[in-house]
DNA sequence: CTGTTAGCGCCTTCAT
DNA sequence: ATGAAGGCGCTAACAG
């Protein structure tokens, strides 16, 4: 590891250190022959500028902390990616962080930027830290697909209650009129917002909803098998399940199978999300996909906006889902009315 | 944000900048009287000690770099873990780095360190920049799973080769003898570990390898499915797949089935890496299980050990696998000889 | 165009 | 136990 200063290649070049300052970050604010000079100084001696001193000078660190609920989930994966794509060209590194679930964690991120080891946060997590610090306390935040009622910042979202519609009315399509659903864990934004999609859904096809086919889950794959536990314990007949997650979808089909069931021919099962478990399994998953990549990257944006000065033109914005129709879901074999299914042995 | 110094924090306590630095830093190294008037001040200022000032003064960022081969992978989520958690308690941050399957983007990150951005880097690709730097150029670096054959560099990994014989032998144990192959992309040192793994597995056994049972794979899902195709149109016969990962076993089931073969009854499949898939798959996949969280840890704490100065004892660890047995593999139904399956339609 | 100079915010001897 | 002072490596006025 070099050890070299701009003091160093001043000497070496014979010119002052402003001289080497200026020839490295604007080159042409200086003569060709001087900056060949520097140039050649700086070759000669391995010079490499000291990030910490710029950016202790410069009062910016060029990083931004993503701030995920809790890693183990892939689907952060390609947030990320989105997040580090616009990131890294504009000279900005992202920090990873893992809230573990748990508030604390944020306070502990929260601090970090206030204590400037990163410039801004962009917050996947449903909460901050409580009580909540005054606004002219808080770092520059944004927040993406989550909501943080309390506090009014700017957000990158999808519309959750358009997307489980738009879900919905491709089973309510198909001649599908017993749909139940498996929801998210339910005080949360993003699990009421799908749920209502689905209830409108519904409603826009003049479908009652049936308390019987709505089964709480927490987006895990263990919640999706439970869930059709659930629903064949309760006796109730469905001929679609639409769930709040692709995990839970995939958990839903592998327990309907276990228990003798076609998926799609006798069930048809709708996901969200399209992560990775969508492509993998078997027949492949019909869900809703949030364009992650965008998402984070449109986050990413807002952050650079925020932290240029510039004033967003948008605070919040909304990134569109796009339903892709898989394998999972046919035509209903029922009949058009609330009719039971032909033959379902209870579990 | 706050913007208070800590030379605001001494006029308001009445002492010296020396005196509040201090007080913070080693709180019995003053009065306790002094010390008081300190902390009141920093908290009636809101005073957050300016982390950049601080690192930049000790020469240290606190961070490390967890550099991967490809973010989309969900198998570095634990590992990312596994880092983060040794990595949080010993007071250092971690920054996660894509390497988008680029040399150059490694070079990048190798480039970040020498600038001072971080301390260290945690490589999970199989390759340096090349031209290699000379040896006293290059950071402080922990390999972890991969290996780097042309710098001598300190590694934590699993022993690919007996990890590989493992899958092998359970399949063995099981009866089966005419055990496919799915390897990896195979000019690479894992990939190559696995597979004489796999050979030395049916050397074990006394089973003569047959190149018709190996087929090249790229660890992802499509050409686990890809690698079925050609094993059915080779027309060979088999009763077990190991696949060289959890993907490829998993897109090997489903060709599989999509082909009218059942898995376990007709074919066992063996994946390697317990990863997401794993149980995901239905039934769940009986697969080498990679500690992941464990090599993280180990790496990450192989590099405190470095960045403190302190020599480890060991430069090279190796972190254990362990077989784990699900639903995919079951006992060979053919004869104990090599014969041809019971019945199987060609592709 | 180039050099001189004054810090950025903090830690750390070195005196007292 | 406390204060004064000197940088860390660099950038950004400000002069020339």
């Amino acid at each position: 590891m070099t050890v070299s200063t701009i003091r160093s290649v001043a000497k070496y070049a014979g010119v002052s250190i402003a001289t080497v300052s200026r020839a490295l970050a604007r080159p042409n604010a200086v003569r060709p022959g001087t900056r060949e000079k520097v140039l050649a100084a700086v070759a000669a001696l391995d010079f490499v500028p000291n990030a910490q001193a710029v950016q202790f000078r410069r009062r910016a660190t060029r990083t931004v902390i993503l701030l995920v609920r809790d890693i183990s989930n892939p689907f952060y994966l390609d947030i990320f990616k989105g997040v580090e794509e616009i990131a890294f060209a504009a000279g900005y590194r992202v920090l990873m962080g893992d809230a573990r679930n748990e508030a604390a964690r944020v306070g502990h991120y929260v601090e970090m930027v206030r204590r400037r080891q990163a410039d801004g946060l962009i917050l996947m997590t449903g909460w901050l830290p409580s009580p909540l610090p005054k606004p002219s306390a808080l770092p520059p935040i944004v927040v993406a697909l989550e909501f943080i009622p309390e506090a009014d910042l700017p957000t990158v979202t999808i519309d959750n209650q358009a997307a489980a519609k738009q879900a919905v009315d491709h089973l309510v399509g198909l001649g599908h009129r017993r749909i139940a659903h498996l929801t998210g864990p339910t005080p949360e934004v993003m699990s009421l917002g799908r749920h209502e999609g689905y209830l409108s859904g519904l409603a826009a096809a003049g479908i009652e909803p049936d308390p019987d086919l709505i089964v709480r889950g927490d987006f895990h794959l263990a919640s999706g098998r439970a869930g059709v536990v659930e629903l064949l314990a309760r006796g109730v007949d469905f001929t679609a399940i639409f769930a709040s997650s692709d995990a839970m979808a995939v958990g839903a089909i592998n327990e309907l199978r276990a228990r003798g069931q076609r998926v799609p021919e006798d069930v048809s099962v709708v996901g969200f999300d399209d992560s990775i478990f969508a492509e993998a399994c078997d027949p492949p998953l019909t869900t809703v996909r949030q364009h992650r990549r965008e998402i984070g990257g449109r986050a990413m944006e807002l952050m650079i906006e925020i932290l240029s000065g510039r004033k967003p033109q948008r605070s919040s914005i909304c990134v569109d889902v796009e339903l892709v129709r898989r394998g999972t879901t046919k035509p209903s074999l029922a009949h058009p009315s609330d009719a039971p299914l032909p033959t379902k042995e209870a579990p």
